[in-house]
DNA sequence: CCTCTTAGTTGCATTACACAACTAACTATA
DNA sequence: TATAGTTAGTTGTGTAATGCAACTAAGAGG
């Protein structure tokens, strides 16, 4: 058997693709969904919004996890706890830096008041941008308006079935403002009475008895994670 | 500026992971969903039992797509028309060939009569073999179990909602055999009535009026995608 | 005291589905 | 010809999840 791809002695010598990590950072801002673009400073694409991303480092980074990490720390000046791997996109033509990329995409869903991201290296500026807005603006760089299609949707799916974003919100929250934050995600209005039997039959919280929110108006039961 | 990742004369500097394609190809096989593993030629993981899978070539394949197409030719001498991209993984330990490694993995569930693959390339052979056992067996190459475990995972969720592999079947079937066959995806028995008023309900069906199997017991009316 | 607003509950209709029982159509065999 | 056996296909009933609407409760402020 000659040596081949198979063998570890050759399997360098397969040229790989320029490989990158890009971040989907959404968040509610004023009330709606919303992912955090950067207005980039270099070519191709100058001036453009996208996402935030950088190159893979394999002398730098032990798994994608800590890539995606060690990019949000170069690019937003922040961490982000909560990733999930969202997609995988690669082909000959999708970035004109090399003849091949590829590209992991992670999603974060981070609470909007917790973070202050800082354009960091090779950003001008950042911004939220509506997701339905950045979803539907052909100029965004590269293909990232489908990246983020793709983000939004799944984010979406789970708050849909009440896979809830405890890190993004306070230790305790009242069911009124968890249901004005999920409403805020998906873009549309839940009925009270439904939302609340449906986490209460998944016994998801617990009610932090004898704490009340005060206000204007009618004290309101403080929750917390069970 | 000096230059950095960002510019493209550069950017080749920084050393990219060992890429590679791997397939979860599902089919029915005595009645249960099974998966076809390779048993390796070659070093690393010799004798042992694994995904079929392949290097992403750049100079050949346009997209990671055609990667995994190319990939199903080379090792099982077969095509694969209904791929989906599964997951990614990748960090410095998980494959002793390379000193980081990424792994693009597709799934595919194929009608097992209409396909026939063969051993190619750097296989000894091809097994099928039930998930199930597939996922349970500490055996198998890599992390090759996991990926597995997330390939049955995603597809009988697709099942569970009614996402048919219409290429997987016949174009002309009965309820009966569409059943049985989502039953063996399942691992579970199905509710006769339940299924047909959900396929009716959501139009996905359309009777060949007039066309009936026949055989030993009550001819069945036969069914081609709406 | 009355109104406004948010908090929280209750009752009812609808839907999707599981479960079970039923009828129908055909073959095989006594 | 009769009947058993098997699959095809339908029907009825109960239940769980949810949407919708209306209700009561508790505070602030005039």
């Amino acid at each position: 058997m000659t040596s081949t791809a198979e063998d570890p002695s050759t399997s360098r010598a397969y040229p790989m693709p320029l490989t990158r990590i890009e971040l989907a950072v959404l968040s509610i801002v004023d009330g709606s969904l919303a992912v955090l673009l950067g207005k980039r400073e270099q070519l191709p694409h100058r001036g453009k919004w996208a996402l935030p991303g950088g190159v893979l480092r394999i002398d730098r980074d032990g798994d994608l996890k800590d890539a995606a990490q060690r990019v949000a720390h170069e690019r937003l000046e922040v961490a982000l706890p909560f990733l999930r791997l969202q997609t995988a996109v690669g082909s000959k033509s999708r970035d004109p830096r090399a003849p091949w990329a590829l590209a992991i995409v992670y999603r974060a869903l981070v609470p909007f008041a917790a973070i202050d991201p800082k354009a960091g290296k090779r950003l001008e500026a950042l911004r939220w941008v509506a997701v339905d807005d950045a979803v539907a603006d052909a100029r965004l760089a590269f293909d990232h308006a489908e990246l983020i299609r793709g983000a939004t949707e799944a984010t979406r799916a789970e708050i849909d079935r009440l896979d809830l974003p405890f890190d993004f919100l306070p230790q305790k929250f009242t069911l009124g403002e968890l249901q004005t934050m999920c409403e805020a995600m998906l873009g549309r209005r839940l009925d009270k009475s439904s939302f609340r039997r449906r986490l209460e039959e998944r016994e998801l919280l617990q009610p932090v008895r004898g704490e009340m929110r005060t206000g204007a108006f009618r004290p309101a039961q403080l929750y917390r994670r069970r």
